[in-house]
Order: structure tokens, then sequence, then C-alpha cells
RNA sequence: GGCGAGAUAGCUCAGCUGGCUAGAGCACACGGUUCAUACCCGUGGUGUCGAGGGUUCAAGUCCCCCUCUCGCUACCA
């Protein structure tokens, strides 16, 4: 046997605060369908995905179930491994974070960085949020909230462990620049070189004392480790590295990774400060890093608040595991966005999976049974029409292996359906029915009957990755042997005389689409049920600043004022401005508030102004106070204005 | 504001280094067929290829400019 070439390939692992939703489980059956394929080419395939389980947002939740983080953590990641199962992933590891060996390379890694002077120790003061995990700096943040989510942030400062990126940042442009795959789709890569690499990158803070969660750093136990270097050090620690130079025989094989899949959200963590990593790490860099896009709802965004998310098991119970695969991998795009809505799975349903194939198969049997009892035979009585369907079916594999390679699986899915459309046509073409009616022709219609098989059968091996359970049950009703990817480039692998089920049993059934709308409103009421209810009116954590006294507060000036003018901030897309009426006078201030607030809805308002603020400048706008808002989780504003009418001027105190 | 991507049939999108009458899928209409899950096959579009200029024998395809959308990023009192 000559020694299988590995591929290794990973998804992100998936933060288990809560239940995955489609978009996240997307992810994990892309990277299956890779897996698959390249095991179907002949690869010794190693699939790794997971789960990743540390941080302060993971410790506040099990703290408000009344459970450890552990057993929260457990009850999440089993949750995520189901559905990953349900979908039929075919993960060869499943990692999670809280693993022993993780957590013992991880102190050892933390360790060996800290020692050849990588990582150092100082102080990080700057604003945090919690949920985020994250610190900003005081110009990062969004209206003086967390530019990622938009939430409180509250000023901390605590003694933290660097890790000197700029050291590896000239190392890190020069791979990026003479390996253009390394960062797909390569617009990415444009973004992560003009916004970070190229203006010069910042250390990054890799650990925490603020929270417990986590890895402790083994030679300074007020310190955690910090997500990143947790995080993504699963893709190495998962195959057996060790930080000691006694990694395991399968690290040896598998590493380099060949396929890091992430969502675009993350790309920035895997292609710049991974390759950092392992650079001072002294091991080689994965190979490829691909961002996919999002799968989104078509409307609107997921959101639990909506209560429309959609999860991977209701659209199972729906439609079936390899429906619902074929959706989200037909659905995607390379490059963009993706959408699925109910009616469009539907469609694809019906369309694709249930008449052009299922009806394929079905029709195709069913000839079969009726004119030769269920016997297949090949009595090659060859027509000219028949070179054309075998050209289309024999090329259709290398279609598929080109499409793959460029990691186009929406592409090469469409090329082994063209496969069965071009099977239905030549049924149209050959006409059974007619030969069948004419005893002369028998055998010519033994040969039809056999090219038909045969090709469906090349097709079905050929969709084994992508809907596995689809590929077994039409190899199954065909009586069909299973071969190896080369092996269907030939025609006539079908052994002739082979006898096809008698009983062909309906693949995908065909839906309504009103009945099932009327489902999914049954489902999905316009008001939230239950769970997403009692998530709707979230209590928001107020951090307390420190005490302040009365003369403290007495140097602010409140008033209300009238806003009597407003605009639009030219060069800023948050930015509005607006002339506020204070008394007799007239105050100009730019706020960020034109997420929830049109220059419109602003005139007339009656607002509450912080007026004796030092004016600054904002995108060359001179501003001379505050408008006070209120703000939600979500980033949604709220003016504050009196709560019964009160002239322009009125000091609030 | 900086960088980048995009704007093509009712919908979702292909159209590489410029070249004959601009394509696919879905939807729709009509015709054919009946083996089959009312399915399959065929036929059908007057599409200002976002607007306007330019280069060229020739531009959806290159250049300039404008409008709009999106992504990353910065500013955001």
């Amino acid at each position: 046997m000559i020694d299988k070439k590995p591929y290794y390939i990973t998804t992100a692992i998936a933060y288990t605060s809560g239940k995955p939703h489609i978009g996240n489980t997307y992810e994990a059956v892309l990277a299956d369908a890779i897996a698959r394929f390249k095991r179907q080419e002949g690869y010794d395939v190693f699939f790794q995905t997971g789960t990743d389980e540390h941080g302060q947002k993971i410790e506040l939740k099990a703290a408000d179930a009344g459970i450890t983080p552990k057993e929260f953590v457990d009850n999440v990641s089993g949750q995520i491994k189901d559905i990953w199962d349900l979908m039929g992933t075919s993960y060869d590891k499943f990692i999670r974070t809280t693993d022993d060996y993780h957590e013992a390379q991880v102190q050892k890694i933390f360790k060996k960085l800290y020692d050849q002077g990588d990582i150092y120790k100082s102080e990080y003061e700057g604003m945090y949020c919690t949920p985020c995990e994250s610190f900003w700096t005081e110009s990062q943040l969004v209206d003086g909230k967390c530019p990622d989510c938009g939430r409180e942030v509250k000023p901390a400062k605590e003694e933290a462990y660097f890790f000197k990126m700029s050291k590896y940042a000239d190392r890190l442009i020069e791979h990026i620049n003479t390996h253009p795959e390394f960062i797909q789709p390569v617009s990415r890569k444009n973004e992560m070189m003009n916004n970070f690499l190229l203006p010069g990158l910042q250390d990054l803070c890799v650990s925490r004392t603020s929270f417990k969660w986590g890895i402790p750093v083994s030679f300074d136990e007020r310190h955690v480790v910090y997500v990143w270097l947790d995080a993504l050090t699963n893709y190495i620690t998962g195959i057996g590295y060790d930080a000691d130079g006694n990694s395991t025989e399968q690290y040896g094989k598998y590493w380099p990774a060949d396929l890091h899949l992430i969502g675009k959200d993350i790309i920035r963590f895997h292609t710049i400060y991974w390759p950092i990593f392992l650079m001072a790490l002294g091991e080689p860099l994965p190979k490829q890093v691909f961002g996919h896009p999002w799968l989104l709802q078509g409307n609107g965004k997921m959101s639990k608040s909506k209560g429309n998310v959609l999860y991977a098991d209701t659209l199972v119970d729906f439609f079936g595991v390899d429906a619902v695969r074929y959706f989200v991998l037909h659905e995607m795009p390379f490059e963009n966005d993706g959408v699925i809505t109910w009616e469009l799975m539907v469609e694809r349903l019906n369309s694709d999976l249930a008449n052009t194939l299922g009806n394929l198969v079905n029709r195709t049997i069913s000839m079969s049974n009726k004119y030769f009892g269920g016997v297949v035979e090949n009595k090659n009585v060859c027509e000219d029409v028949d070179a054309d369907l075998k050209a289309v079916v024999t090329s259709t594999k290398d279609k598929v292996v080109g499409k793959m390679n460029e990691l186009r699986v929406a592409d090469a899915m469409t090329e082994i359906f063209n496969l069965f459309k071009r099977c239905n046509k030549y049924i149209d073409e050959t006409m059974p029915w007619a030969l069948a009616k004419d005893e002369d022709k028998k055998d010519r219609l033994a040969t039809v009957l056999y090219n038909l098989v045969e090709g469906i059968t090349i097709g079905a091996i050929l969709l084994e990755s992508f809907m596995p359970e689809t590929s077994e049950k039409v190899l199954a009703q065909l009586s069909s042997e299973k071969r190896d990817l080369d092996a269907l480039a030939e025609f006539g692998g079908y052994v002739s005389g082979t006898k096809v089920t008698e009983k062909p049993e309906i693949l995908f059934a065909r839906l309504d689409v009103n009945e099932v709308m009327a489902k999914v409103e049954e489902m999905f009421p316009p008001v939230a049920d239950e769970e997403p209810a009692k998530e709707e009116e979230p209590v928001m954590e107020l951090e307390i600043k420190e005490e302040i006294t009365i003369d403290d507060f007495a140097k602010c000036q409140f008033a209300v004022g009238e806003i009597i003018a407003c605009e639009a901030v030219k060069k800023s897309k948050k930015l509005l401005c607006s002339q506020v009426k204070i008394g007799n006078q007239v105050k100009q201030i730019v706020s960020g508030i034109r997420s929830t607030y049109s220059p419109e809805d602003m005139v007339g308002k009656k607002v509450m102004v912080l007026v004796n603020l030092k004016p600054a400048t904002l995108a060359g706008v001179e501003s001379q106070g505050m408008i006070l808002c209120a703000e939600d989780a979500e980033g949604k504003l709220a003016i504050m204005t009196p709560e019964s009418n009160m002239p322009s001027g009125a000091e609030i105190c």
C-alpha cells in the first residue's frame, strides 16, 4: 500500500455560550463535505472540530444558572456535539478546550513563549467589555460603548501579559505576499494587510486576572490565559503537539493543517495572531485559511429576541438531514453572504431534490421493474444519443474535483445535479415506453435502462460527500456497488444483470409552500413564545463607578434643549449634528446616534443636554455639548426627554 | 474619512486576459410526452449589462467621473 497523503482540516471551535443556530452549523457541514470529499479522493483525512469553553461570559452565565462553569460547558458542548452528529458530520476529533491535555499544553506554550521573551508582563489600562472579554482604548469606543457589541464598558486596569506581535510582523507580511492562497477569499487578504499589518501591529494581551474560568498561567496563578492563545492552539494540541518537543507521530503527520475553515468574523485572529504564535513556537504555518461568508435569514438577521432563529434540528424535522445539508451548502456562495428562507428551502427541495433527483431515481427503477422485472442488463445496443450522455456522466468527476479544489462546494454540487438533469433528458430522447411496445427493441430498451442506472450510480457516488444518506439510499435502491473516485471517469462499471429494488422508496417528498409557511407561522408567532420572551427584556449589568459627592455632581450642568435643526455629518456614518436651543442660546452638538435616529426624527424633540461640556471637534465638526441617551445591549438608543412638557433651557437637577 | 467589493432578465446570480444576434437556474407562458413524486423534455424575454463621458474597427468586459449598496477599518462628547 502506498501511504496516503495526509489532509488536516479544522473548523473554528464553537463557543459554548448557547445552542448553535443554522449559521454556525453551516461551517461544520461545509467542513464535513470537504473532509468527506478529500477522503473519497484518497487522502488520509483528519477532521477536527470542537468547542471553546473558557471565559468570563461563561463564568457569568453559569453563575446565573446556579451551576459551575464546568457543568455549564459540559451541557452546551454536548448540545453542540449532538447537532454536529445529527447533521452527520464525520469529524475524527471533537476537542474541548477544557480537555486536560489541551490545558496542559496551553500552560506549557505560555511558559515557553514567556521564557523566550515573546510574552512579557505589563499593565493593561483601558475600557473593558465583559461579554466580549476585550479591552478597548478610549479612542476605540463607540459612544463610550464596546465597538463590537455596543454594550457598556467599564474602566479597568489590570496587570496582564502581552505578546510581542510586532516582532514577527515583517515575516508574516512576507509570508502572506509569497503565499497568495493563504487567505481565502483574497479580498480578505487586502483587508488584513491594509487595516492591521501595514499600519503596524499592536501587542496582544494574552492573560486576564478579572475572572477565574480559564487556564491558569502556570507560573503566575492569578492570571488565566486569554481566549486566543487558548482557543487557537486547539488546532495543534488536538493532534498531539507538545511544547517540549515530544509531539506525537500524529502531529508530525498532520501538521501543518491544510485548511482552517472559519467564519469571516475571525479571519484576523487566524491570519495574523495564529501564524505569529506559530512562528514564535517555531512551527510551520497552516496552508490555507478560508473565511467563509455568513448564512443569513431572508427577513432580517436571525436574532433571539425576534424569535426567528433557525436551528438545525428544527429544519431537520421539516426536511430531513440531507435536504438541510443541501440547502446550506447550495445556498452559500463563495464570497458573499447567502440567504436562506423557508420559501427558498421548499423551492430547492421540490425542484432539485424531489423533481430532478428523486423522481429520476424513481422513474428509472420503476421502468426497470416494469419492463425487465428489475434486472438491469447491458445489451450494448448503442445509438448516437448515448454518446453525449456518457460524455456528460464521465466528465462530471473532474469538474467536481476542480470545483472542490477551489473550495467552490456549491458549484461542485451543481455539477452533480447537471448530471442528473442530463439523465432526465436522456429518458425523453430515448423514450423507453415507446421502445417497450416493440419486441424488436427489447435489447435497446435494456441498454437505455442500463445507461441510466450507470449514470445515476456515478452521480450518487459523487454525491456522497454532500448528501451521504441520500447517496447510500440511491445506491442501495439500484443495488450499485461503491467505486473509487478515479473509476467514475469510466462508463460501464455497473454489474450487468444486477436486480434493482422492487419498491423504490420516495427519496424526497414534495412539500407545499403554503402548508409549510402555515406551520412556520405556528412555530414562530409574531410575538415571541416563552423562551425568547424571557430574553426580550434583559437586565443590563451596570458597572458601579466610584462614589462622588453632591459637589461633583453640581459641576455638571444639565438642561432641557430643543432641537431646532439637525443634519447628518457628511464625513461620518454615525454622527448627527444638531442645533439645540437651550434657553436663549443655541449650541451645536454632534452625537453618534444616526443608527437609531434620522435628522428628521430629531427636529422638534426636547432633549436632555449636558451643557457645560468642553467643546470638541468630531469628524471636523465642533460639538459644544452632549445629548444624553440610554442604550440597550443591541446598541439601540433612546433619547432622554422630559416626562411632561418643559421649556427649553429648564435646568435638570 | 481610508482600503476593498459590487450594481447584468421578475428573483438568485455566471460572464477569464475587450470580439459574431449577452448567458444559467428558479418563477411564468405555451407545446410535447406519460415511465415517474401533477413529473420530465422542448420553446418563449423589447434585459437602457447602475448614470454620464472617454479609449478602440469593436466594451457588460479597459480608463475617468457620478450615484447607490455591501465588507473591513478609523472617528464618533
